[in-house]
RNA sequence: GGCCCGUUGGUGAAGCGGUUAACACACCAGCCUUUCACGCUGGCAUGCAGGGGUUCGAAUCCCCUACGGGUCACCA
């Protein structure tokens, strides 16, 4: 068998879709399980929907996802250009032999023409379908229409009663009756492909052993397999996957705002590369066997499991707490090192920390980051996990007013204050819980008595991580301040 | 409307003719902890869209119905 070629094949319209994503992800995973190639060539053929900065930004988040390509508008590649429109000389010369054998022609009706008579198929519950008004057209009705100064388009002239098979690898064999298509149009009058014809002469051209793309292809391959024997190329094998729902069970639309649709949105949200992979693969993949039960993957194990073979072919809803949960469990396994360094930009742009933070500003965000990591479902959520640090007095909530009105506590929270008073140097936890346990001696109260009022005065909250690291976090002046502030105020705070 | 594709719990899903229908998320209960989170333990589909077959035996094979989706563009 040859080499194993796949490639991801975008339109530069946009940024890099979750579902473009995992379309690229399935390929690059085959191609690498084989030790073959991947391929990543910009369809840009719709030069009017194409947008400046998209291809950039695209291939930018791909790399970012940790997938990288062997051939590509950037490195190169033995099939170089790798932009359609690059490209042009070579779908005309294909094109030109289609025309020779008569198997295009010039089409001369107007957008309006078509319009009208899909309108009326439609009207009429008849499958909508190219008549087929220009396909037998004299010579003197074509110079006809070209005097009345027509451009025409370039149409495939689909064989008739043909059964067309397509070779799926997540299907199996579908097939279509050719009868059912009408000629479409390969070529615009401006000499631009489309992309049915774009693909099939890009894909043959640059070899691709196999084409990975979403369900909504899948009727539209019939009419490639047709222009690849037209052309008398062998077609690939195919695998097309599911479409990837929202949570409502509907088809993503982009305008979609119950699921964060783009790569660059979790990048920016501090959503972990590895995280997006894992997600994305079980989305309509499963590895076969043992590996079943499992379902965090690394790259390397995925490129060892990865199968076309077990891509399903039922839709797969997007689950976001999934997602969550999995991003947690990556940030969880990173240093803290890491997850400090992807911090910093939020928190600075929140305007709790310096652009350029000092040493000392960034030991202690480190610190900061290592006592909320746990709980991070992405890192952007640090700068609200951590607000209480950043206020001037402690908010308190109604569970910790609760807590306050306890009649130990002006005695507790005075006993810590004078504590933190007399202590001298740095403060560290072991200090911290020293301090605390001084306080129980002196004041006779321990556990949730002692904990939760000094808790609740110092945090404004019942919950939170553990409350030394806190303090020491906070810092003895911040500390003393919250505490004696709670008890200048405490009867407005607590009425 | 024609043609294609799909349908296992709230979700991702395993299952490939004989299983107590895996595993994970979520959820519930308990344990741990000064609290939360983490972690741990346990619970959670009497049924595989519905109906017919085939078979000693079906989530697994066949047919029909229903529902969902894709496509029928000078968009990819």
């Amino acid at each position: 068998m040859a080499k194993v070629r796949t490639r991801y094949a975008p339109s530069p319209t946009g940024h890099l879709h979750i579902g473009g994503a995992r379309t690229a992800l399935f390929s690059y995973l085959w191609a690498r399980k084989n030790g073959g190639s991947f391929v990543v060539r910009i369809e840009d053929t719709d030069v009017e929907r194409n947008v400046a900065d998209a291809e950039k930004k695209q291939m930018e988040a791909l790399k970012w996802l940790g997938i990288d390509w062997d051939e590509s508008v950037d490195v190169g590649g033995p099939h170089a250009p790798y932009r359609s429109m690059e490209r042009l000389d070579l779908y005309q010369t294909h094109l030109d032999k289609l025309l020779e054998g008569g198997q295009a022609y010039p089409c001369y009706c107007t957008q309006e023409e078509l319009d009208r008579e899909r309108e009326k198929q439609l009207a009429e519950g008849v499958a909508p379908k190219y008549s087929g008004r220009c396909r037998h057209l004299s010579e003197e009705e074509r110079e006809a229409f070209e005097k009345e100064g027509r451009v025409p388009s370039i149409r495939f002239r689909v064989p008739e009663g043909r059964t067309i098979t397509v070779r799926d690898e997540v299907r199996g064999e579908v097939r279509f009756d050719s009868d059912g298509v009408g000629d479409f149009i390969i070529q615009r009058p401006d000499g631009r492909p489309t992309y049915n014809f774009a693909v099939v002469v890009d894909d043959a051209l640059m070899e691709i052993t196999h084409v990975v793309r979403a369900e909504e292809h899948l009727s539209n391959t019939p009419r490639q397999i047709l222009l690849y024997e037209a052309l008398g190329f062998e077609p690939p094998v195919f695998a097309h996957a599911s479409l990837i729902l929202n949570p409502d069970g509907k088809k993503m639309s982009k305008r979609d705002e119950s699921v964060i649709q783009f790569i660059d949105q979790y990048r920016e949200l501090g959503y972990l590369p590895e995280s997006i992979i894992n997600f994305l693969v079980l989305l309509g993949w499963a590895p076969e066997g043992e590996k079943a039960e499992e379902e965090i993957f690394s790259k390397e194990e995925l490129i060892d499991l990865f199968s076309l073979k077990r891509v399903s072919k039922a839709p797969a809803v997007f689950d976001t707490g999934k997602l969550k949960w999995m991003n947690n469990h990556y940030i969880k396994e990173s240093s803290t090192e890491r997850i400090t360094d992807l911090a910093i930009p939020h928190l600075a742009r929140a305007g709790r920390i310096s652009e350029n933070p000092t040493g000392e500003e960034l030991e202690w965000v480190s610190r900061l980051v290592g006592l909320y990591k746990e709980q991070l479902d992405y890192v952007a959520q640090i700068v609200e996990l951590t607000e209480m640090f950043f206020r001037e007095e402690a908010r308190y909530s109604g569970e910790a007013k609760e807590v306050l009105s306890g009649e130990q506590v002006p005695e507790v929270v005075e006993g810590f204050i004078k504590q933190l008073e007399t202590f001298e140097g740095a403060l560290t936890p072991g200090e911290v819980k020293a301090l605390l346990k001084t306080v129980q001696k002196e004041t006779g109260h321990k556990g949730k008595k002692l904990f939760m009022p000094i808790r609740a005065a110092v945090t404004g909250e019942v919950h939170g991580p553990d409350l030394r690291e806190t303090i020491c976090l906070l810092g003895k002046e911040k500390v003393l301040a919250r505490l004696k502030g709670f008890l200048e105020r405490r009867d407005q705070i607590l009425a």
